[in-house]
RNA sequence: GUCCCCGUAGUUCAGUGGAUAGAACGGGAGUUUCCUAAACUCUAAACACAUGUUCGACUCAUGUCGGGGACACCA
């Protein structure tokens, strides 16, 4: 419930700490006060307290409540329209919706940390557009944010992927293809996905050539670590360019190699402090099982280090190198039992900060799991691309009269809108299948029927020819489209807040729809620029301008840019 | 074997103890001399099962069945 349309009622009702909802049906009114907790503390049951207090009240004259009414257990109101837009409209201006929740408060938030060498799948778009959102929810709500990127450069998948290159006539592909190829990044992990899978196919075959390699580019050797530097170039200025294209901007990147030799130490203090120990095989340990989670691994018997060695160290980095009050990373799911270990390994360590693991659901296709072993894997760039031609010719065959240019620019924007909301319209920990023909049918819950609103809209402004002027006439809202779609502007300001506070990003993408759909049915019964009078022409355009400012910043919460015309 | 997540219309999802469980796609029937038909209107269709807690359960607890994931040298 928006808080200066609770503020006001409560003040009307003469009631305090009112939990509202919505009646059933729209003659039941527009908002409905359950009486379950407001008849405990009279010892009376709910239907008798409403209908008491219904008897009881005298609704003071000229107010946003036009009528009180007792339904069951339910005392419901009904609103006037007019009194109540002008209430909320002459709220709305850039802010709204903002809050000061965070103020003067720093978080980290690392994503999507992809390792170089590999392939970028539309898994890690989700966990881009998710940790995207965030940052913009966080953002709004009054913090200073740093997005950081984490990657990994160093470990076995390199060693596949340059084996790979070396070896790529054993799967077919020549090096010129890798070499002269424009879009190298991708190869590169079209290798390693290709080279991964022919190792996994050969069993051990390989291992002593993987681990020749490994010891090579550890000791400097002069050719392999050639390839690496350059490969590893390809792969960084690649991933910088899909960053750019999805609105990431991380203000600083930390590399496994720089954080490695400290999780060494780290261990040995866990060590020292007999918090870690000896397992099986001279591997450490820290034994979590008082706390049913298992046993963690953080460090092999050969001494090299883990996952977690240089996850450690990571943390206790974020830290020292910002001023921060939590740190939140974003990885699919399969990882949440293992940040519960590394989490409890912090803390035994006697680590005291604020840590957030957010993690999202897999992306399966209606065929099952995406496995670069079914060859069944979709890049993010190949899905961009179909999208894209696609959106292109519908674009043109929508605006004959169009440049091409035009055309192309605004394909993008539908592309990318396309894209990002397809990806939050569902819970982030919740696993989704990915239907590439649902994703392009631009029908329904979808980016291109909002971004389809907030062009229409503009384009009413373009024709408006009437002078403007800052009065409106806010007794010419009667009709009941005017009043939902009041309704639906007021709540904008608590889906921020729930978006923040639950990690979600889908409540957003959820509200833009819903908002655009009472738009719509507004738009289509009442005329904007042919309405009767001059008067409410410039009344109906004025809150169709709000709903667009509405849309446009709901939509950048999103990171979603609009377009004019579609 | 242990732990975690999930089972809601044909399909993909909403619904954080309250009124008659909502959308979208797909199915069926319609709407364009009028502000963009990438729109709108109408229609059929669902809480895996069982027990319990509660005035009240899709929501909480326990169990069964079904799906996914994680559990020591992979990241």
């Amino acid at each position: 419930m928006n808080k200066k349309l609770q503020t006001k009622i409560q003040e009307i009702l003469g009631l305090e700490n009112l939990m509202f909802s919505t009646p059933p049906k729209p003659e039941m009114g527009d908002i409905a006060l359950p009486c379950f907790e407001l008849s405990k503390e009279k010892k009376q049951n709910p239907a008798e307290f409403a209908k008491n207090f219904v008897e009881e009240f005298s609704l003071p004259a000229d107010t946003i409540i036009k009528e009180v009414k007792a339904f069951g257990p339910y005392i419901n109101l009904f609103l006037d329209t007019a009194k109540v837009s002008e209430m909320i409209l002459e709220d709305i201006n850039e802010d709204f919706g903002n809050n000061n929740i965070g103020q003067g408060k720093k978080v980290l938030i690392e994503y999507p940390s992809q390792n170089t060498h590999k392939e970028f799948h539309i898994g890690h778009m989700r966990n881009v557009c998710v940790g995207n959102t965030i940052v913009q929810v966080y953002r709004a709500s009054g913090y200073d944010m740093i997005p950081m990127n984490y990657v990994n450069d160093f470990g076995r998948h390199v060693v596949k992927c340059l084996w790979g290159i070396q070896n790529s006539f054993k799967f077919g592909v020549q090096s010129s293809e890798i070499f002269d190829a424009s879009n190298k990044q991708k190869v590169l992990g079209e290798i390693y996905a290709k080279a991964s899978n022919y190792l996994k196919d050969h069993d051990k075959e390989y291992n002593e050539e993987l681990d020749a390699i490994q010891y090579k580019l550890e000791n400097g050797e002069e050719e392999i670590t050639k390839l690496f530097e350059e490969t590893k170039k390809w792969s960084t200025a690649g991933f910088l360019d899909l960053m750019n294209e999805l609105k990431v901007e991380h203000d600083s990147i930390i590399y496994e190699s720089e954080v490695k030799a400290r999780g060494q130490e780290i261990v040995d203090e866990l060590l020292n402090k007999k918090i870690a120990e000896v397992g099986e095989g001279g591997a450490i340990i820290v034994d979590l099982n008082k706390y049913n989670l298992d046993v963690a691994l953080v460090r092999k018997s050969t001494g090299g280090g883990v996952y977690m060695t240089s996850d450690l160290a990571l943390s206790e980095e974020k830290f020292k190198k910002y001023d921060v009050v939590e740190s939140i990373n974003i990885t699919a799911t399969e990882q949440n039992f293992y940040f519960k270990q590394l989490f409890k390994v912090l803390e035994l360590f006697g680590f005291d900060k604020k840590m957030t693991h957010i993690g999202y659901g897999l992306v399966n296709l209606p065929s099952g799991k995406m496995s670069s072993r079914a060859g069944n894997v979709i890049l993010y760039e190949d899905l961009r691309d179909k999208v894209l031609d696609h959106l292109e010719k519908e674009t043109r065959a929508r605006h004959e009269d169009w440049s091409e240019k035009k055309v192309k620019e605004t394909a993008h924007v539908l592309t990318m809108a396309v894209l990002k909301f397809t990806m939050q319209k569902h819970e982030a920990e919740k696993v989704v299948t990915f239907d590439f023909d649902e994703a392009v049918s631009f029908d329904g819950f979808s980016a291109p029927y909002i971004l389809y609103t907030v062009a229409r809209i503009n384009s009413l402004e373009r024709k408006f020819t009437g002078k403007s002027n800052d009065e409106v006439n806010f007794s010419l809202f009667i009709e009941d489209e005017v009043k939902n779609l009041v309704l639906k502007i007021a709540e904008f300001p608590e889906i921020v807040e729930k978006a923040l506070q639950n990690y979600n990003s889908s409540v957003i993408a959820k509200y833009c729809f819903d908002l655009a759909k009472t738009y719509n049915d507004f738009y289509n019964k009442h005329s904007v620029l042919n309405a009767e009078n001059e008067e409410l022409v410039k009344a109906r355009l004025y809150l169709s301008t709000k709903v667009s400012q509405i849309l446009t910043k709901a939509l950048g919460l999103l990171t979603i840019d609009t377009v004019s015309e579609m």
